[in-house]
RNA sequence: GCGAGAGUGGCGGAAUUGGCAGACGCACUAGACUUAGGAUCUAGCGGGUAACCCGUGGGGGUUCGAGUCCCCCCUCUCGCACCA
């Protein structure tokens, strides 16, 4: 054995040892409880930072761990392999993006087994492979002939930049989600995966997620943002037809004294022709269209709008209302159009007051009354209906019920529920994606591919130019093909799928990565899924992990799955942060995970990320915390080599006879980190405390080496607590302690090895240390016997000399005990 | 603006149920060993010179007892942001 912590050395080897024994390959056994360990797989970049450090070395704690605890373990890794840098690389460096990509896996799978993660590899795959994107093809088609993919022409998000269309999910505050570039609009014919057949659904089950994080929960529940109140018919005066409008103020129906309509509503043009009206709304509308979309969803703009010179009728006052275009009315929610109620919705108040139309206050606070006049901003609470008919004096959350009632009883309206939710536009005008399945022939139509002619491969001979549109639009041998319908000629479709699809079903695919005559082996899925826990970043909390969910739905619709929620559990781990900073190239604040590797080794990489911080908060890398933890690998090794020769013949025993109280002492400490270590990992994944529970038994162990274990009662202990503290930072440090394990002689691997129990008898302390309180405050500690009684404690408490010192001239008011804890004398006074 | 989370030594963080605030680690200080130390070991390490007092963003409250519970305020981070 090396004097030195050399971790080169070992880590290989251990490595080495996983792979030949294929120790971390599972199939599925119905005798064993099944744990399915998945942490979000990366884009195959270039090479893994310090983010997938943290996030895979959480993971293959939990993987290790719950392996000791007999689970059967699904612990998988693979590759989002499809996206865009792949395609810019071929741009800019002329290099294959098929060719980037595998180079970029090959790098990158060498990078996590040199971390010593304890990944199945056999179930390795990328997304970019044939065997893969060919069943999200099937997929596709299925969803086609369900209704559950369709194509539209549509507004749709642009980015310049990525020279693609953006789903409203990847659109972060007016920019792209991937390059920041400010997004614009177009119109283009895209296909959407109808994400909305399932709002309801998404919706509720979120409520049986409860092993979410809350902030997940409510992200998704305000992106799909369910709205619940009525549709109001409001037929035209003196033409033809109706505005109907969405509204959840249906109580405030008498104090609508105008309607609004966003400039893209079909009506915006026709309803002032023939009015004075008509020259100023064409200017209007003109002039707001070229405010873009994306700024016009990020800043708040000056309201603005226009008569349009119609006029409707407001069915429940029968007053005669004029209709308006306003620059804030989405045409993509609700019906486009609004009904204004100035004095109970802000942006109709402020809109009121700049073109001067009526205010009337149809809703009143508890004990007050408001006056249009004297009115600053739109009261938006409920509170009591006034001027508004028969209706008058209810609560207003019950008019909303009886008003939304009435207008179904007179067929004014109807009730009605809106969500905030579109539908995924899934279109990408690229090259690196997977094809999508489609035909269109001159006189059949649109119509999938036949199932027996997929995969529609992607083909490699493309040219990159970079000017944009998709390369396959360029290429004839690819789009160029027969109507497997009539023979005809027939053209393919040259969009690909959003990266995200293939994300959305790869976690179940890697139960069964081999099955190559349908998507998914139902009986390995069924055994495997739900993924018990699953971990990655809160970036994707209304991304992939919307879309996953609808996706397991959808696949569930169309008989693949048996499942309703695809992850069961979700840890979302912080970012790494440096110098204040999160690591990124951009700000230069990277750490390579190489260097610290060939530095230090893994397990110091490992052991570092685990203890700065517990998993769910931002990491705040420190360099000087990095040489901590292998300063503790360090000492670890050193104290196993020193005592090695002396612990070499002797058995490892916790409970020698006879022990003198200093190691009985030690024997308790290990019993209580196996239960600290048992419990962090297993109620709340806080590895930071873990370890330092395990640094203090290390340290008690050290001292109690050092201050003599000559007998070999100790030399038991001593070597039982070593082991202890082996087993206990395996998952943690998985080749050190393997290596130090080995070196004391054991020939079973910790691989085989259960975690370890602690007994509840071993935790009895045989003193208890009491501290003892006068009015609250801390004034001594007195040590009684385990089995003292309350009242033994409480007369020992008051006699204490330095306690008896307090109670001069006081008289004691009442004592408080915290049994086995604390005494707190109360004095008079 | 709305919603969520956070604020504890010089730093990262602990305190899981209202019961010894600061575990563990880093940095720092002193000492030992040493040709040397950016190695290793030992000791110290919230503040106030001290019995003792003060101390978990600020102010109030509940309680025998509050980092923890309640009310008000401040700051920061994240998410959403004209969704009718």
């Amino acid at each position: 054995m090396e004097e030195r912590y050399q971790p080169k050395k070992i880590e290989g080897k251990w490595q080495r040892i996983w792979e030949e024994n294929e120790s971390f390959r599972v199939g599925e056994d119905p005798k064993l409880p099944k744990y399915y360990l998945l942490e979000m797989f990366p884009y195959p970049s270039g090479r893994i930072h310090m983010g997938h450090v943290r996030n895979y070395s959480i993971g293959d704690v939990i993987a290790r761990y719950k392996r000791m605890r007999g689970y059967n373990v699904l612990h998988p890794m693979g590759w989002d392999a499809f996206g865009l840098p792949a395609e810019n690389a071929a741009i800019e460096r002329g290099i294959h993006p098929a060719k980037w990509t595998s180079e970029n896996i090959a790098y990158m799978r060498d990078q996590l087994k040199k971390m010593g993660f304890s990944y199945d590899w056999r179930r390795e795959f990328a997304t970019s492979d044939e065997s893969y994107y060919r069943w999200e093809q099937l997929f596709f088609i299925e969803m086609f002939q369900r209704g559950l993919a369709y194509k539209k022409l549509s507004t749709v998000n642009w980015c310049e930049r990525c020279q693609t269309v953006l789903a409203n999910e990847q659109v972060e505050g007016g920019r792209c989600w991937r390059c920041e570039e400010e997004v614009g609009v177009r119109e283009l014919e895209q296909w959407f995966f109808r994400t909305t057949a399932y709002a309801e659904e998404l919706l509720r089950d979120l409520d049986r997620l409860t092993g979410w994080p809350e902030k997940v929960r409510t992200m998704q529940r305000n992106w799909i943002g369910k709205s619940v109140g009525a549709e109001i018919i409001f037929p035209f005066v003196g033409r033809d037809g109706s505005l109907n409008v969405f509204t959840t103020r249906q109580d405030t129906i008498y104090g609508a004294t105008f309607l609004s309509l966003a400039v893209e509503h079909p009506l915006a043009l026709e309803l002032p022709q023939g009015t004075s009206q008509q020259g100023i709304v064409r200017g209007f509308v003109e002039r707001m269209k070229k405010v873009s979309q994306a700024r016009r969803g990020t800043e708040e703009v000056e309201k603005e709008g226009v008569f349009t010179g119609a006029y409707c009728l407001n069915p429940f006052t029968q007053e005669k209302i004029p209709v308006y275009l306003a620059n804030f009315v989405l045409m993509e929610y609700g019906t486009g159009s609004v009904m204004a109620v100035p004095a109970h919705d802000q942006r109709d108040f402020e809109f009121a007051r700049k073109y001067d139309l009526p205010i009337r206050v149809v809703i009143q606070p508890q004990g007050q009354t408001l006056k249009p006049e004297e009115m600053t901003e739109a009261y938006v609470e409920d509170g009591v209906m006034a001027a508004s008919g028969p209706f008058s004096g209810l609560p207003s959350a019950e008019g909303r019920e009886q008003i939304a009632n009435y207008l179904e009883e007179k067929g004014w309206g109807k009730k009605d529920i809106r969500y905030r939710l579109r539908d995924w536009g899934i279109s990408r005008q690229r090259y690196w994606g997977a094809p999508i399945p489609i035909l269109y022939c001159d006189s059949c139509g649109m119509l999938p591919v036949p199932e027996s002619e997929l995969p529609v491969i992607l083909p490699r001979d493309v040219e990159f130019s970079g000017e944009g549109g998709s390369p396959l639009a360029k290429l004839p041998e690819f789009f160029l093909t027969t109507c497997p319908k009539c023979g005809g000629p027939a053209e393919r479709e040259t969009d690909t799928m959003d990266t995200f699809v293939e994300s959305s079903w790869y976690f179940a695919r890697y139960a069964s990565p081999d099955e190559d005559r349908r998507p998914l082996d139902k009986a390995r899925v069924a055994y495997w899924l739900p993924v018990d826990q699953y971990i990655g970043g809160i970036e994707h909390a209304v991304l992939h992990l919307l879309y996953a969910r609808f996706f397991t739905k959808a696949l569930r619709d169309l008989g693949w799955l048996k499942l309703d929620e695809p992850f069961t559990n979700l840890l979302t781990q912080g970012m790494v942060i440096k110098d204040g900073a999160k690591m990124s190239k951009s700000k230069g604040n990277v750490v390579d995970p190489d260097f610290l590797i060939e530095r230090y080794g893994a397990d110091t990489a490992r052991l570092f990320t685990l203890f700065a911080a517990p998993p769910e908060k931002d990491l705040d890398w420190s360099d000087h915390g990095v040489e901590g933890a292998h300063r503790f690998l360090s000492r670890l090794w050193r104290f196993a080599g020193q005592h090695r020769q002396a612990l070499l013949g002797v058995a490892p025993d916790l409970d020698p006879p006879g022990l003198p109280p200093g190691l009985a002492a030690l024997r308790r400490l290990v019993h209580r980190t196996i239960k600290k270590v048992t419990d962090d990992i297993e109620e709340r994944f806080h590895f930071n405390t873990a370890i330092a529970c395990v640094m203090e038994l290390f340290n008690a162990l050290s001292l109690a080496a050092r201050e003599g274990s000559a007998t070999a009662e100790g030399a038991s202990l001593i070597r039982a607590g070593l082991e202890a503290i082996l087993v206990l930072l395996y998952p943690f440090v998985p080749h050190v302690a393997s290596e130090l394990w080995e070196s004391l002689g054991n020939r079973r691997s910790l691989e085989e090895i259960p975690w370890p129990e602690y007994s509840a008898e071993a935790l009895q302390e045989e003193a208890l240390l009491i501290v003892v309180q006068v009015d609250g405050r801390v004034r001594g500690k007195i040590t009684v016997s385990a089995d003292a009684s309350d009242e033994q404690i409480e007369t020992e408490a008051l006699a204490h000399p330095k306690i008896q010192g307090y109670l001069q001239g006081k008289s004691v008011r009442r004592v408080i005990q915290v049994p086995r804890r604390l005494v707190n004398i109360v004095l008079e006074g």
